[in-house]
DNA sequence: AAGCAGATCAACCGCCCACCC
DNA sequence: GGGGTGGGCGGTTGATCTGCT
């Protein structure tokens, strides 16, 4: 059998400390140190579950917590760090000392991602709604027409394309938290946009409404992308949609999550000490990745093509298959 | 001053994985 | 080897605070 229950959760004390139950903490840990909590209660005597009391010791107690601010410099790490692995909170946390995962959490989602939201950038993908919403597109398999949503997408090399949304409604959307909220900012920036006429002159570029973009890197390159030093200046880049092309980025998407592939923990300690080695960004010495870079780079760009032209034909052959599907695919 | 809405953040929930028995 | 837990983690909740009308 494996071991006894930490607690009895039906007896113990939830909700908010007290400063007696915090005294009682930091004595226990002051003479005992940090292990074994699920003893913690009954040698400290506290009526609180050992998980709780953990908690409550990481978040709140330690003597090395910060309680202030988060700094800017702290900002731009946290900006840094989630653009490269994501909500990763408890590995963002130990590369700024002082402050927990929960803190970053929660700056992340009161201040950070509202930051982001007003600049035009989506937070979980920190790229530039506008560009999001044309790689949506690329994979959704885009043109779709029906009497509900009328959408013309490129779908030939040469020549203007105008986009035409009657129904001005972002149709993709699967209920998850993330494609919700892609969904309201999609809907809200198309109600604004696309009655501007918005035209993709030719498949090669996406020429749009400059506030809403930045300038990013839409090459092939998995490597970690910079984030510019303040929001001011990241504002400052605003521009236009690179005229890199418009077919969407896999590598990206792929290794947008660099540590999703194999020996995961190495090349995320390997990734992440790159990243934090580089002061300047801009002129940083060259990593071990950069290195690789021009390899990948010669390869990617067929391999991404094939990538979105299979899912593309492997989606044209489920709706042939199933015909029935075709009006709940498209019945928005 | 009261009521309300939005923001904040401590605490909890639930899952995963390493480890214990 | 397998059942079960502890510790760690990300996501979510809800009490409290703050600012506005």
């Amino acid at each position: 059998m494996g071991r006894p229950p930490c607690c009895d959760k039906a007896n113990v004390k939830r909700g908010p400390w007290t400063a007696e139950e915090d005294a009682k903490i930091l004595a226990y840990v002051a003479s005992h140190g940090i292990g074994n909590w699920t003893l913690v209660p009954q040698k400290a005597g506290l009526n609180r579950c050992g998980k709780s009391c953990r908690l409550r010791w990481t978040n709140y107690l330690r003597p090395d917590l910060k309680h202030d601010n988060f700094t800017s410099l702290e900002e731009e790490c946290i900006l840094e760090l989630h653009k490269t692995i994501g909500s990763r909170w408890s590995l963002i946390a130990k590369r700024l000392p002082g402050r927990t995962d929960n803190d970053v959490k929660n700056y992340w989602n009161t201040k950070l991602k509202k930051k982001l939201v007003n600049m035009g950038i989506d937070p979980v993908t920190h790229k530039p709604f506008a560009q999001v919403f044309a790689e949506y597109g690329k994979i959704s398999g885009l043109p779709i027409q029906n009497a509900k949503n009328h959408i013309h997408l490129p779908n030939n090399t040469t020549g203007k394309n105008h986009v035409c949304m009657e129904s001005k409604q972002f149709p993709f959307s699967n209920g998850t938290p993330h494609d919700k909220f892609v969904h309201k900012i999609m809907n809200d920036q198309l109600q604004e946009n696309y009655t501007k006429n918005y035209t993709w002159d030719s498949k090669e570029t996406l020429q749009t409404h400059s506030s809403l973009l930045i300038s990013t890197s839409t090459s092939c390159n998995p490597t970690v992308h910079s984030y510019s030093p303040s929001f001011s200046s990241v504002q400052s880049q605003v521009h236009t949609m690179p005229s890199s092309t418009s077919t969407c980025n896999w590598n990206e998407f792929i290794f947008g999550d660099p540590f999703t592939s194999s020996g995961a923990e190495q090349k995320q300690e390997t990734f992440l000490s790159n990243l934090l080695q580089k002061e300047n960004p801009t002129c940083g010495e060259v990593t071990e990745v950069e290195e690789k870079q021009p390899v990948e780079e010669a390869t990617c760009s067929s391999a991404m093509d094939s990538f979105v032209d299979t899912i593309l034909a492997n989606e044209k052959q489920m709706l042939m298959d199933f015909p029935p599907l075709l009006d709940v695919y498209l019945d928005y």
